[in-house]
DNA sequence: CTGAAAGCGCTTACAG
DNA sequence: CTGAAAGCGCTTACAG
């Protein structure tokens, strides 16, 4: 920028070398008092912004910025953590030409998010992207990485954290009384509702819990009189899906108008209901899974509610980087949107 | 980056010095046909790709890219154009350190936007950003700047034009078919549903036409006996709005259960429907107006469809830099995505 | 505690 | 037709 000030001129100003302003910019040691005040001052009196750009080309070749990247495993063909990671491609590949460098690893359980988290502490990044899927493990990497001084922002899920740190998510909770509005359009005030958890061997992911409250939050809300009714599927990730007589008895009483599954899995609903010959039954799920689209397609699920994976992951590299580069957070703290999606405007997205 | 290759290394495999380098990678004159070929050889085998950041931060100070931006005039208090403008500021502030200097130009007739239009190419901007709502008029810029080889990108709206060009604008057929979607989620197939164009005096604005076409082909393709009633209401810009009698004559026969509003005034529904105690209407229009959101908070409008103005704005400046400086077109051909808007979800866009 | 020099990769006059 | 030098704004050894 021709007009802007850099430290070639605040060096004048102060009549030091630009080494003395480069010193008293990154707080380095070895300046004196009165010299460093004397340029702090100039520093703010002229609005001083330093040019990343050209800080970034100087640095790019010898000090890379490196981050790293500690997320669930794929698990199935089709993973939903594939996404955030494209968006974290994405992001690598703008920012290449200033110096970045990511790594990624993998956790299944608490105890391999706590030894990948240790090997990544150990390696001395300048910033981790992670998501808080344990909490208790999730707040044991935080209060290490804060004694290391080493920034986390949090994808996907909001736990309860002991110490402030960035977070890049869906409210869950909004995104349930998203559904909630969804589906009432479509079912109306006389019909049963069903909430669907689909629980893995884990247990219910927080997301879920805090989609369900929302849902049931717009209905007491609004439309206090629906009548809903919570379900559970038990259903480890890697066994076939069967319809066992717990769900059977889904179907005892009055049949479902409209059914909100908290998660990814929705697209094992249409089965369900064909199997009972339940019909006429709009259905709500999330994620852009692909047979979710496929479901959307038939008309079997009515509407998708998508997290912006990608753009979760994009942004949260994007806004590291500008954190460490500029000291400017105002990219980590960001409630994605709640994305509706039909068949019509799938493929856009 | 350390490991990729630069002009320096190209200049010691082809045994001259990176200035002659240089002038091939710029097409410049006055290098031998012999050195040319052994460069541009070189640069081929080696995959070569120049660092923007270093090239941009050379020129950033002597020759800025210059982009005019020809818009409508902002005209009532909330402004439509006042987003993608928006957009567009945050891309030049992110792209601030790499030298770029946006101009504004401004519309109301085509009169106006061939004047500015030939304002702008007499300038010598480096490219063009603008609106193509007036189709000769459109396409006579386009033509003068081909000419002078001045790279114009088009957004909001698609007009069909004599060169290939930029767009980044959405589908509005795309846009009516899921306004179609939504609207008989809520409807169903029984009632009749009502596509309102609010014209001004400058006619049907080409997305506005779209819209209804896209709308209209949904249900023709999935529920063909539905009854759809295309009404107008023609009242120009500045101008308080009435109820005159061509809309007293929608309430003569059969009422409506759906309404499409193919533009951004939906708000004006509304009051319509009060006017003439028709209650129990779904209605989806177009746009993050102040007022249609007002009415989506009073659940008056069930639906908003969003063009993501600012979106397109940022896409606009950002693809265009991306072009004059990498030549990579490809953020400057864009289907902006067909955003749902429910009251939930309104606050987050 | 401070300054002068070299360099990040590219671009531009200028000299020959 | 080609090269050598200066510079974009910042950072890093190195010298004193």
């Amino acid at each position: 920028m021709d007009n802007l000030i850099g430290i070639k001129q605040i060096a004048k100003l102060a009549n030091v070398s630009i080494g003395t302003v480069d010193r008293v910019l990154h707080n380095r040691p070895g300046v004196s008092k009165a010299t460093r005040d004397k340029i702090e001052t100039i520093i703010k009196e002229t609005g001083y912004k330093k040019n990343t750009v050209a800080s970034r080309l100087n640095l790019a070749g010898r000090k890379k910025l490196k981050i790293a990247v500690l997320i669930p495993e794929v698990s199935s063909n089709w993973s939903y953590w594939n996404l955030p990671k494209k968006g974290i491609e994405k992001a690598v590949e703008e920012l290449s030409e200033m110096g970045i460098l990511v790594s990624y690893y993998y956790f299944t359980d608490p105890f391999s998010f706590i030894k990948m988290g240790d090997a990544i502490l150990n390696k001395k990044y300048d910033a981790v992207v992670t998501v808080p899927f344990f909490m208790v493990e999730s707040n044991n990497l935080l209060s290490k990485a804060k004694r290391d001084n080493i920034p986390i922002v949090f994808l996907d899920t909001e736990v309860k954290l002991d110490y402030p740190s960035f977070f890049i998510r869906q409210d869950s909770n909004l995104a349930g009384r998203v559904a909630g509005r969804l589906l009432h359009g479509l079912v109306g005030n006389d019909g049963l509702y069903f909430v669907v958890n689909i629980v893995t061997e884990r247990g219910l992911h927080a997301n879920n819990q805090q989609r369900e409250n929302g849902f049931r939050e717009f209905f007491r809300t609004n439309f206090k009189d629906s009548k809903i009714s919570i379900m559970t599927i038990n259903h480890p990730v890697d066994r076939p899906f069967e319809i066992n007589s717990e769900i059977e008895s889904w179907f005892k009483d009055e049949r479902p108008k409209g059914i909100f599954v908290t998660n990814a899995r929705s697209y094992l609903i249409p089965d369900i209901l064909k199997a009972h010959s339940v019909s006429n039954v709009s259905v709500v799920g999330f994620d852009l899974h692909e047979d979710n689209i496929k479901c959307l397609r038939n008309k079997e699920i009515d509407f998708l509610i998508n997290q912006k994976p990608e753009f979760q992951g994009y942004t949260a590299i994007k806004g590291m980087f500008k954190f460490l580069t500029e000291q400017d957070s105002s990219d980590l703290n960001m409630d994605v949107p709640v994305e509706i999606i039909v068949q019509e405007n799938c493929n856009l997205i």
